[in-house]
DNA sequence: CGATAATATGACGAAGCGTCAAAAAATGTC
DNA sequence: GACATTTTTTGACGCTTCGTCATATTATCG
């Protein structure tokens, strides 16, 4: 179901008055949703709650999204907008195309660890049953979103087959080298923020573990300088003070808090 | 919150009639529950109609599992207490070190790919706002079965570590190899089952790109016989067929019906 | 067989979603 | 500026589902 003010704000310029006031309501409709998540957690999460917060109606609420898990979805594709342009920072970073890679997993478990809310709501988006309740338009949207980001980590690993930093024959496996980094984050990042004491069955920190796999993996894709001849500590740290240096903050504030 | 059946159930022996009809009770609400998931998925799963489908009372099934989502916990500690036979008996398959490890992933690949019902399952169970309404007692179950599940794997990387096919330093990162790979498929499984276009992603078909990730993964960490000395298809179908002829079946029945 | 304990039942209250007729505001017309 | 028309907002309402609990039914035991 399409909603009838998302029509508005996407038609044609110029963009008007009225566009652009539902526009801005629309960002403090998600805004109010992104801090109730944040303050008392996805089962608080109600339009009704929503409505009272924002100060409109439950109507006008639903004139912009067609439901809560459309607006959920919105909240998500806020996310992987900041991550496209971090990972854009991270593809443009000066060093190898090993480092450039790495960078956007740095960036990847950085973010997620400074928003965790972010995880959530992407593991939630991706249950079917949820699915269901999305708008077409949304998640054409989210999926195109999606698309952009991959074909940023991708550019990289084609970068690297071109300039030698892996074997010419990883080209037709490119995208395997993606989905394989992407999937480990992934299922990293929803083992780690599921409550589920992975300290208690054993694990060291999912971050560190990460970090040691992806460079794991990347090595038995034969991607140079291998992490052998390489002092893996200083790089990640050396990436994330470089790059990342906001999402080190709201982490370290978070640490604080605690 | 605990349900009074369930203390009864796992009272102390002797088992009782009653002790046994309940028990047959529970497991015909799971079957239930099962069913109506397979059949209409999970947005359909409600109680009335679980209810109505085994033809007790509401109340009755509230005897048995504290939450609807409590309920869906049981169905997955099932699914794992099945692949802990799986991997039980991948673990003891006669080969390399190597192959047995590499066997334990294709069995939770196929697996999934046989009950897709349970990646949906497992997906929703990992969500914190689903968690709250588990009861401990199930959470504990489920926790003390994966931690189980999670010593199969690690038993055969200490085993290739003893004989020599992993190096003797990857000891005290013998966690992250199982964290790794538990991580990439959990993350893949998720990635697959949620409808997300992955070949509109430019993605290949998930079970072979999991493969030849995790053959690049364990050949980053050194384990022996790497995969460039190994006929890797023939490897799989080997364990395939050895192994999971069951699993097999019932995918090839799957695709037929479709 | 009657008393007591255990179990099963389904009507009920609460909470949340999404709708839609009516009210209010904005826009257009003279 | 006053009236008509269109657009937007509102919140009461209907519906679904959850989980509870007083009551009814069944089982157990003296």
């Amino acid at each position: 179901m399409e909603c009838p003010v998302s029509k508005l704000i996407k038609a044609i310029a110029p963009v008007s008055r009225k566009q652009r006031e539902l526009a801005q309501r629309e960002e403090l409709i998600l805004d109010s949703a992104q801090n109730i998540l944040h303050e008392q957690g996805y089962s608080y999460l109600t339009m009704d709650r929503v409505a009272e917060a924002v100060e409109y109606s439950k109507g006008t609420i639903y004139n912009h999204f067609s439901s809560k898990e459309d607006m959920v979805c919105s909240l998500c594709c806020r996310s992987i907008n900041n991550l496209i342009n971090m990972f854009t920072r991270a593809a443009e970073y000066k060093g190898t195309s090993r480092e450039r890679f790495s960078a956007i997993g740095i960036g990847y478990s950085l973010y997620h660890q400074a928003h965790p809310m972010t995880a959530q709501n992407v593991q939630i988006i991706k249950i079917n049953a949820v699915r269901e309740k999305i708008s077409d338009a949304k998640l054409a949207e989210m999926e195109s979103l999606e698309q952009r980001i991959i074909e940023i980590a991708l550019d990289v690993v084609k970068e690297a087959i071109s300039c030698g930093d892996l074997p010419k024959e990883t080209s037709p496996i490119a995208n395997g080298i993606v989905f394989g980094v992407w999937s480990m984050y992934f299922g990293a990042l929803i083992l780690e923020h599921s409550d589920i004491p992975l300290q208690d069955l054993g694990f060291s920190p999912t971050v560190q573990l990460l970090w040691l796999n992806t460079q794991k993996f990347l090595d038995g894709y034969n991607w140079l300088p291998l992490s052998s001849d390489t002092d893996n500590e200083a790089m990640f740290n050396k990436i994330s003070s470089d790059l990342y240096a906001n999402e080190i903050e709201i982490i370290n504030k978070r640490k604080k808090q605690s």
